[in-house]
DNA sequence: GGATTAATATTGCAAATGCAACAAAAATGC
DNA sequence: GCATTTTTGTTGCATTTGCAATATTAATCC
């Protein structure tokens, strides 16, 4: 059984590390330029499916969007149909950061891709597609108070 | 440009998660888990290595291995050669804990690659290793102030 | 050998994270 | 139509996280 599961994280926290550091440049603080983007992206996203596509605590969610709408990056907008909703707009201030994010995501992209054929990148993009949907299924059920039988 | 940056995130918040909530039951708070199996694989790690092994902050690690320190988990021995070191190993209880965090975590990585097959899963290893390769020198070069291109 | 630099560890702060608990609106069941 | 359950959002509290700054020993440079 390879174990993936090591490699997986120390991608992710030295990736996330070094976004977070070089982010600060536009007064974006830990973990802020993850929901930035995806606003920009989708407009309108309400907050609890944000935290379903970041794969994080409804209430670490709400606070990292409480603290973007405070810094000027977004606005929420009640909505007319569904008084329970609110729905995610960038502001223009944020549309002016998202270039900046993006940039930043396609260069780290690009160096831990480096070395890999085109094609080796398409597999592992294929692959981690799948392992994310498989993973998505047992956090989904563990945070619901699931027990897993291991 | 395959975007595997979001895909590989996902993947590790959700499974660190997961991990999170099951280790409870073990009296392990968030994270610490990571560095009690590497110090019952490798005693005698000083923390540094290991911070940099698991791609986390300095003081992070420190404050860590100091919870699990005081929780009985691992002590912290003086290396007579070097006074600046001090070398970390698990006591009795945190071999004890152990054998769960690896069945835990074996579990984790057979869903993970649940509908894969062996050769699909080696595949994805041996990618995983060279993108981790690729990620950690612009980690390790961020970390002590450079600044990168993009 | 002495001065400078690097490696290792720690503490002070400020901030994010997440569980528990609550509230309110919507959806569902009968 | 009403009771129950689900969805969505918030606040309180305890904890982790990480940057900045400091201390101490080891290693390097002339």
């Amino acid at each position: 059984m390879e174990d993936i599961l090591r490699e997986i994280g120390m991608i992710a926290r030295a990736l996330d590390s070094i976004s977070n550091i070089e982010f600060k440049e536009q007064e974006l603080t830990k973990g802020q330029y993850l929901y930035l983007v995806r606003i920009c992206e989708q407009p309108g996203l309400i907050q609890e499916k944000l935290a379903e596509m970041i794969k994080v605590d409804r209430t670490t969610a709400a606070r990292a969007i409480q603290k973007l709408e405070q810094h000027g990056f977004i606005e929420k907008r009640k909505d007319e149909r569904n008084r329970k909703i609110k729905r995610l707009f960038p502001t223009p201030k944020g549309q002016d950061t998202y270039p900046f994010i993006k940039r930043e995501n396609d260069y780290s992209n690009a160096v831990a891709l480096a070395g890999l054929s085109e094609r080796e990148a398409k597999t592992a993009l294929k692959l981690l597609q799948q392992i994310r949907a498989n993973v998505e299924v047992d956090w989904e059920f563990v945070k619901k108070g699931g027990r897993r039988p291991y």
